[in-house]
DNA sequence: AACCCTAGCAACCGCCTGGGA
DNA sequence: TTCCCAGGCGGTTGCTAGGGT
């Protein structure tokens, strides 16, 4: 027998929220305050779960969120702090006013992490790839393909393309599986077997 | 014009944790 | 000490818009 379900899904929407859904939120939070999510939804007249109501207010209706883009400075401080903490995206979200958990989560999963990945570097150890596997390769080759088509390689990029890490070598554990380091597109500051995020530049 | 693919994002699910009884 | 409940969190899914063929 499982956990019982935070509230009675039978007569629960799920779903995108429609504008009537949130104004009437909107409304009894204003006059309520936030709190006691579980019982939230029928004092405001909503036939949503109280988690969803949650959600929904603080990924999306609460008043001091800061919508758009990220900007160059956000992206660096949540690569600085991933390293440090992981995946610990409220922690995250703390240093970043106006940026919700999710929305810091979804942008790591979309941008940051690929554009990790394009340079070579692990997104969940922040270390140089080493041997990544073949099909790792591939995307990557893809990636790299791509970009040279859309002609959107910076010029730092090309610069440095051909420049391995020198500082990490692979591992000495078979040479007959053992592969070439990846093509890194820039010369990767490393600082005691970590990279320097300060020396990276993120755009 | 129609179809397919991919990226981006909102929302859901299930587990974990802390506090109170 | 144990159990239950509510809130919080991270992982994942599903929808949609836009671009490519």
């Amino acid at each position: 027998m499982g956990r019982s379900p935070c509230c009675e899904k039978a007569h629960t929407n799920k779903g995108a929220w429609t504008k009537e859904e949130d104004d009437r939120l909107v409304a009894y939070i204003r006059e309520h305050g936030e709190g006691c999510w579980r019982s939230l939804p029928k004092a405001a007249g909503l036939l949503r779960c109280g988690k969803s109501c949650r959600l929904r207010w603080i990924n999306y209706l609460r008043p001091d969120l800061k919508r758009g883009n990220f900007s160059h400075d956000e992206d660096e401080l949540i690569v600085k702090l991933h390293s440090l903490l992981g995946n610990k995206w409220s922690v995250i979200a703390r240093s970043l006013p106006g940026r919700t958990d999710n929305e810091i989560k979804n942008h790591w999963n979309t941008h940051i992490r690929r554009k990790l990945l394009s340079r070579g570097i692990d997104p969940a150890t922040h270390h140089p790839i080493q041997a990544p596997p073949s099909d790792f390769a591939a995307s990557f080759v893809k990636e790299e393909v791509k970009h040279q088509k859309e002609g959107v390689l910076r010029q730092d990029e090309e610069t440095s393309a051909t420049a391995p890490c020198e500082h990490y070598r692979c591992p000495d554990l078979n040479l007959e599986l053992c592969m070439s380091p990846p093509p890194f597109h820039q010369q990767l500051p490393v600082n005691n077997g970590v990279l320097d995020y300060r020396a990276i530049e993120m755009k």
